[in-house]
DNA sequence: CAGCATCCGCTTTGATACTG
DNA sequence: CAGTATCAAAGCGGATGCTG
């Protein structure tokens, strides 16, 4: 990218990661950890092959990933934040919140991956009762589960699933993104067609208190 | 900007904000209220005129940019940030602090405006004696001379100059920025080139505690 | 298969000139 | 002052081919 040239901390951060895709890679990198390439370019549709292998170049140059190779018998690449670039989760946070009210809509025509929820369940769930046991929910929608666990007082999303899950939800995109983060309620979501097996409490606890 | 077209707030909110300038407008907008289509340019080098009038346009239509026309006798167009908008605020804080680093240097042969200084300034910068009565200081570099003041325990920085200020510094954007947000002491600042005139005690009231 | 590099057509950007 | 018009250069997207 031309740089702005300018004596500004904004400008000279938007030098780095202003361009197309670079933030977008770095959700990746925020919600899936090492990646190896072929990870990433299935969490970014539309991406071409080029145009990732530009961007990890620039992005190690610049210090926010780091390239390594894996033990065996992996014996593959992975492409791993580093601190410099755990920094931008501020960022990325910032930004998706901002974008929030751009989803709360019925998904169009776009892509989607299970594994984005990650990123507004953890910005928007809370939990609600940090001293009770912990609790964990298994989210089923469009490719791999997610599961959603309360640990530390705060809530995790991790792709996965559970043996013993205290509820499991599945559905649309969209009816799953406006559950959890409380925007419809569990009759609301059931009416749009979204499944829930389990207890009901499990979804109370991690909703965000109106 | 070609829509990255992804279920995803991230990626919506870079379909809006991502595109080159965007965000450098919104800065603009964001420290200097409203603004004619001059200022912006003023505060924009390198813009090419067509890319700040299509920005407009495109920010127009996504919400981000009112346009209005200004009272007489000064009979101009105003361009301003509507309430979503100034939503931006966090995220254009977030990507200032994490550029912070990158300018904690001499300046290097870039465009500088003293105006972005309100930037830093209102980031990093604090009322350590909120109780007391506010303070007002000066700063002068390349251009216009900006004022920082305290006001209900918050710093604030704008562009003017005081009859009485407590204190004034001069000196180049990077004497500045350090001396202020408290990266270098008074005296380093001085031996550095930098100019100060009245109370020290001033600048401390400011400067982040560290 | 994973991890790229190359080529090509299209779109966006940047620089300059010009206008009501 | 507040833009529009024009055109060259750079960046992007898609397809394809190469290498360990």
């Amino acid at each position: 990218m031309k740089t702005y040239r300018e004596y500004c901390a904004l400008a000279q951060a938007l030098d780095v990661v202003g361009e197309r895709w670079t933030l977008l890679i770095v959700r990746e990198l925020l919600i899936q950890g090492a990646c190896r390439y072929t990870d990433l370019r299935n969490g970014l549709p539309g991406i071409a092959t080029n145009l990732l292998a530009e961007r990890l170049r620039e992005m190690e140059k610049a210090g926010l990933v780091s390239r390594e190779d894996a033990p065996p018998p992996v014996a593959t690449t992975l492409f791993r934040l580093t601190k410099r670039g755990e920094e931008l989760k501020p960022v990325v946070e910032a930004l998706g919140r901002w974008g929030g009210p751009l989803v709360a809509r019925p998904i169009a025509d776009e892509e989607f991956r299970s594994h984005w929820l990650a990123l507004p369940i953890e910005l928007h769930l809370t939990d609600n009762a940090p001293h009770e046991p912990p609790i964990t929910i298994e989210v089923r929608t469009g490719g791999e589960p997610m599961l959603v666990e309360t640990v530390d007082g705060r809530v995790r999303a991790r792709p996965g699933s559970s043996d013993h899950p205290n509820a499991v939800v599945s559905g649309t995109a969209s009816q799953l993104l406006g559950l959890l983060t409380g925007k419809i309620d569990l009759a609301e979501a059931r009416r749009r067609g979204a499944k829930f097996e389990g207890d009901p409490k499990a979804l109370d606890r991690v909703q965000p208190r109106p």
